[in-house]
DNA sequence: CACCCTCGATAAGCAGAGCTGATGCCGGCC
DNA sequence: GGCCGGCATCAGCTCTGCTTATCGAGGGTG
């Protein structure tokens, strides 16, 4: 006799269901996919008899709730799934390389830099949210993560596999004013004094205005110029030509020319670095870990 | 045409390669899933030919290191998948209920149970690695965890679904000691100094031994009596009866009769609870959120 | 040492899952 | 009101994915 299990929920449907809320259309999804209208009309209505109810409405095409809910189920899903072929993969066709550390560009706190061995490391910078897929799939060994958190929060990040994460670092944000800047002077500032300032928009580099934006409340925040890349020094380098302001951790923020880093008060949050690691690390990425994370004992 | 993306990785086959990998066995997993050994012996090949490496040794059946790879990302991944099932499936057959709270015995700390609305609020108390799957599913609004952490770090949990955790509340750890116990007079307790004790196993009432051994740096425990029940009274009740060593938040501990708590000065741990939410809460689990949170200090 | 017995791989066959193309039907739009 | 764009439905065809049957290789046993 076949399976009495039907395990309906295919990765398959799921991603023609993603593709088809996305671009709200049947017909648009089935071109993007590859498939005829038909199919995926049948991909949709296999998935909504088997999860027993409407995901979508038809004419417009748009997620019911119960969709909109699957959708926050159904891309992660999707991504791990991908996250975990490759990594796999990977593994398959390993060539044995050195340790792979991959780090957000503000992550290299001084105390980070002073844990890394003389030699043997390959340190690869990348934007923020790709640095735990990196260690996912197993392009990195380790990742280092940095954010604005409330002191005893953990950073949020995409969850792309299971990861494990430890703090390394904390240190005081400060704002990087140019000396010109009638706040230049300030020993301290409060967010909400620069609600109408303009600020520099760089989610890979510095710290994204969205964060800002949680941390204090909602308020938005003026974008001024925007910089896509992942370089410290072009991100001081703006401020201090005063082109908007940015947060930056103290370490970063300090001895840049033409410009002096005050610090953050109100609210309350800090720069936090920490480290991202797969199950149970192995070798020289052990090693290195262990150094990263016993600094915080120190710390404090 | 057919699809060109014949999209392995299909569940079905994850779900036989853990089966087989967990039994050790082609033919006892095939009985398991109800499929024939052959059935079983196909899945595998596919898996090993869509990934390009041998998952298994056979005789005896042992994962290679690619398999046991495959295994850290296809048990949670399944998980996750039935979560999301569940979730959508239970929000379609919506009966509109109240708020849940679901939370670990010793999550109930006495500053959440200030923030407690006076009424509206079911309160399911759980073990604790369910409770993520509660929040994920839908069958509780919200969750409280707590657990042994370092005091900057977050809690593991299983990552059933993308839920976002806030802390909400941090305490020292505390040893009960039963008053006849020859330490029952310290004022403070280092961890190494109980080495040799006995402790009680109470992975769901209390600290499962796992954390104290991972914050002691792998030292085994003797365990003591286990108990399996979620009810902290019973849990004190037998530490006071001389059952057993064990740890427990000062809140919790303090009160009980015939034992004492003794605070936990190294490893230098706080016992920590965080909030666990599923995206954006709405309503009232929104408000209760809002009261849980605004404790501890600002946030959206 | 020969035998057997278990367990996994392979072959062949068959039912149904799932795709296509064609057509039906409904709502928006000029 | 008729046209048109877009989703649902139907019939038919493939090819996937299961089954049964058989083989081959180890490992334990008399």
């Amino acid at each position: 006799m076949p399976a009495g299990h039907p395990v309906r929920m295919d990765p398959h449907l799921l991603r023609t269901y993603v593709t088809v809320a996305r671009l709200a259309s049947f017909s648009e999804a089935a071109r993007e996919l590859g498939y005829t209208q038909s199919a995926v009309s049948q991909h949709i209505a296999a998935l909504e008899q088997d999860l027993g109810a409407p995901l979508l409405t038809r004419r417009p095409v748009t997620p019911t709730a119960a969709g909109e809910r699957l959708l926050e189920h159904a891309a992660p899903l999707l991504l791990r799934l991908d996250a975990a072929r490759a990594d796999v993969v990977r593994m398959a066709a390993a060539p044995e390389r050195g340790l792979t550390l991959a780090t957000a560009p503000t992550a290299l706190a001084p105390c980070v830099l002073a844990a890394l061995p003389r030699a043997g490391v390959t340190l690869r910078v990348l934007a923020r949210d790709e640095i735990p897929a990196a260690v996912a799939t197993g392009t990195a060994d380790l990742g280092l993560v940095d954010g604005i958190a409330a002191p005893n929060d953990p950073l949020r990040m995409p969850d792309v596999a299971p990861l494990t994460t430890h703090g390394v670092a904390e240190e005081p944000v400060c704002v990087l004013v140019p000396d010109t800047h009638p706040l230049a002077g300030r020993s301290a500032l409060r967010l909400g004094d620069l609600a109408a300032a303009r600020w520099l928009d760089a989610p890979d580099a510095g710290v994204p205005l969205s964060r800002l934006r949680a941390a204090n409340g909602g308020g938005a925040f003026r974008p001024a110029l925007r910089y896509d890349g992942t370089d410290v020094r072009v991100l001081t380098a703006l401020a201090a030509a005063g082109h908007g302001l940015t947060l930056l951790p103290r370490s970063a923020a300090t001895g840049v020319p033409g410009a002096v880093a005050v610090p953050l008060t109100e609210p309350r949050v800090v720069h936090r670095t920490e480290l991202v690691y797969r199950g149970a690390p192995r070798g020289a990425a052990a090693r290195l870990a262990g150094r990263l994370v016993e600094r915080e004992g120190q710390r404090e």
